[in-house]
DNA sequence: TGTCAATACGAGTAATTACTCATATTATTG
DNA sequence: CAATAATATGAGTAATTACTCGTATTGACA
């Protein structure tokens, strides 16, 4: 069982017709791990599922990992734009109507694939996952976050010098970032119930609110 | 490559010498999956690092997921072990105390290893977990918290008729739950700096204070 | 001390699977 | 229409690994 560590394909698609097949495989790729879980995942299968040959696939994806890797780019690609828009769109909007507005994006995200995202997060093994590629993606949400953050400063109490709130700006968007994307997480996931109504979406609002907006005095 | 489905041990050790040998299994397969992750970790190598040969690991575990699921099972008793305990104990303190006191036993429950915990829920392949195990320690917590709530019923906001506040207890339960769990793993894992220091655990518990507790009106 | 059950051993096996490579087919280009 | 580059093929290989089973050793208990 060999297993090289470059992650570039050794082709590059040129005519429309391998372009064609990389997408096939991507698409495989999706369907065969959200359906069998990481651990029933092959090569093979998925080269046979994309109606492709096994030296196809390998010929644009030098091993297993690449694949899992491209296949995370794509999805974080998507997910960072859809949050960056969203952002840009809110950048204006007071807490009040930003946040429930980004909680609702943030849900929209995870329920595009929910089962695609639990594999890629809870199945893939270490040896699989780029960490450069994941710490990019959360860098630039936190980029997104303390730009909001210190657009709308004079509203929220983290900046106030004279609370026991933290000086510590990291470790608050680090607490925001990770309650909300492990609720839309496992809400989506767990209790797709909560997230058909608009219930759940404003209770993690609330949660959000009450804690980082300054209270009238 | 096999794969039976039974979870029971074949043979229920009886002396104290197989005792031992269990033990050291066991100790092997944490030794082992916090070292090398779960896609390097064979029975074989558990067997030879326990000091057993490989027969007698089969002697115990049927297969490998009993392995994993044994081990799980050692390592949620211990935290619901020790949450039972810390909430029976705070069960009378208020929300100002027994909060605080709570997020920092689950952060010492998180710091207890950190690795094997980060391998059991990031890595493992869902066809090796016990979803009733999972579920089972998943409604311990849930249950602590529930009593703990209606004890301080008075207190906190969710139970107020006249809010926007969910009736939905269930949802507010999953939703500290999931947050506190997460913000801790990730903490521990990703930012060890922000645990050392006491500022992590006031947060955290600030963001709960914030979302829970009513306010003097 | 002898007998039987409990425990330990580990070489071997069968299944899986990531990946190669020699060859064939299709598109492009001059 | 060559000639060459791009793409496709899939049988085959080597490595890994979960698990078996026949045999040996140890302990309990009479």
């Amino acid at each position: 069982m060999p297993s090289k560590c470059s992650l570039k394909p050794r082709k590059l698609p040129q005519q429309e017709r391998s372009r064609l097949t990389v997408e096939a495989i991507l698409e495989a790729t999706t369907h065969i791990l959200t359906e069998k879980g990481y651990d029933k995942t092959n090569t093979n299968l998925i080269a046979e599922r994309a109606g492709v040959s096994i030296g196809s696939l390998y010929q644009y994806f030098p091993n297993k990992k690449s694949l899992i890797v491209a296949l995370r780019e794509e999805h974080s690609k998507e997910i960072a734009e859809l949050l960056a828009a969203k952002f840009n769109h809110l950048f204006d909007s007071p807490p009040e109507i930003a946040i429930p507005e980004l909680v609702k994006a943030v849900i929209a995200v995870h329920a595009i694939n929910p089962r695609l995202h639990q594999v890629l997060s809870e199945e893939i093994p270490y040896s699989e996952r780029s960490q450069q590629q994941m710490q990019k993606t959360d860098e630039q949400i936190t980029e997104l976050l303390r730009a909001y953050l210190e657009r709308w400063r004079e509203r929220f109490a983290l900046f106030d010098r004279d609370r026991l709130r933290p000086q510590n700006i990291e470790m608050t968007i680090f607490i925001i970032n990770r309650t909300v994307e492990s609720l839309c997480h496992s809400a989506v996931i767990e209790h797709p119930q909560f997230v058909s109504d608009s219930q759940f979406e404003q209770e993690v609002s609330n949660l959000l609110m009450s804690y980082l907006i300054k209270k009238p005095d």
